[in-house]
DNA sequence: CGCGAAGTTGACACCGAGTGACACTACCGG
DNA sequence: CCGGTAGTGTCACTCGGTGTCAACTTCGCG
């Protein structure tokens, strides 16, 4: 044990590296595009080399979508916190409003949203995207299976899944339409829009 | 125009081609993974060159999944065929039949489930996937507006495009239940399961 | 202070998916 | 027989990604 505290130098300038080397892809994509910016490229806009760039992000996928590797266990915990007996159609509304506040300051929010819509220019991207969500949809699976348990028809289930899917689906409507909007009505009520769609039997 | 006739022995030997890659393909995936096949192997066990391989397919992920290219239109096809005030919900319900029918006889649809096993089994494969079914949606999401023209807010209305994403959510899930499970009950049910969770508001 | 361990980095070679260019072959109609 | 056209293999190349190794920096400890 050599180390000093946990999370040490180490640790944070790798983090401070890893937002460099974000900041400086983000402005080679919004200049050129995801597909026809190079690895080479972007490492040495940030003045180190391919090798060590992938040191930093374990793929170029990595450096735009790996923030949603949280994403997941935020939203879990988020779940987690619902209460109970809250209707789960409900409990999954109130916890994509995590997707609002992760974005504070003007300037994060409109570099936000331009990741998001070169997320949405690449097919490739975008897959990986999809997959991710789909992670994201696996952890909370479980935790709905539990709500839902009143009304299951078997060991194993495709309610719960399916539940979580169309709620994912409705976010991704909502973020969509919002994203092609002007704008000038909050996310929220997109969300609102299209989760009210459905009733759950 | 030196073609006897349009659809003729150039396209059928083309696609004969392409049969013959997918089936060598697919005995070298399930033997050694869709990873771990690379597609010298591919082109070497179908007799060619890997050049070559690609003037048949546009990429290694296109063989096994370049199929659902005709699902879009089929699916839009299906859906047109139905009744103008039939719920929009039954619609897709009854479209989705489509998965059924597509597999015949028992062998080719023992192959089918392990194409769809080798797919969810590779996370690269399967963000492509959902990709072409996130395309396939997109077809869907104009004429599931015109057809719920009745209750729209706006112009870019996030509804449309949920309902498709919460069906094919459903599908989705029906599909993973039914695949993990001994597959005695028809995929039908399990289909039926999870979209009768929804009504549609 | 000096020494050794551990972490960081770049250089290099390598693999696999694709692509472009070019030459070769086969078949086809005139 | 000749010319066009489609199919094919070869080669060289790009780009994402990995393993290896040697050089260097940092840091803790005596």
């Amino acid at each position: 044990m050599s180390e000093t505290i946990p999370q040490s130098i180490r640790e944070r300038t790798r983090r401070l590296a890893q937002t460099e080397l974000t900041i400086v892809a983000q402005d080679l994509f919004l200049e050129h595009g995801y597909e026809n910016t190079t690895v080479d490229e972007i490492a040495a806009a940030a003045g180190m080399s391919k090798r060590t760039f992938f040191r930093y992000f374990a793929s170029k996928d990595d450096l735009v979508i790996g923030k949603y590797d949280l994403f997941g266990d935020r939203i879990a915990e988020a779940l987690d916190a619902r209460p109970a007996d809250e209707p789960v159609w409900d409990s999954l509304r109130r916890v994509f409003d995590l997707t609002l506040d992760y974005v504070q300051d003007d300037h994060a929010r409109a570099r936000n949203d331009a990741m998001e819509r070169i997320v949405r220019s690449s097919p490739q991207l975008h897959a990986r995207y999809l997959e991710k969500m789909q992670r994201v949809q696996e952890i909370l699976v479980g935790r709905v299976a539990t709500r839902m348990a009143d009304q299951s028809s078997g060991r194993n289930d495709p309610k719960p899944a399916a539940v979580v899917g169309a709620a994912f689906a409705c976010m991704q409507a909502a973020r969509t339409a919002w994203l092609e909007s002007s704008q000038d009505q909050p996310f929220g009520e997109y969300l609102d829009d299209a989760m009210s769609t459905f009733r759950i039997n």
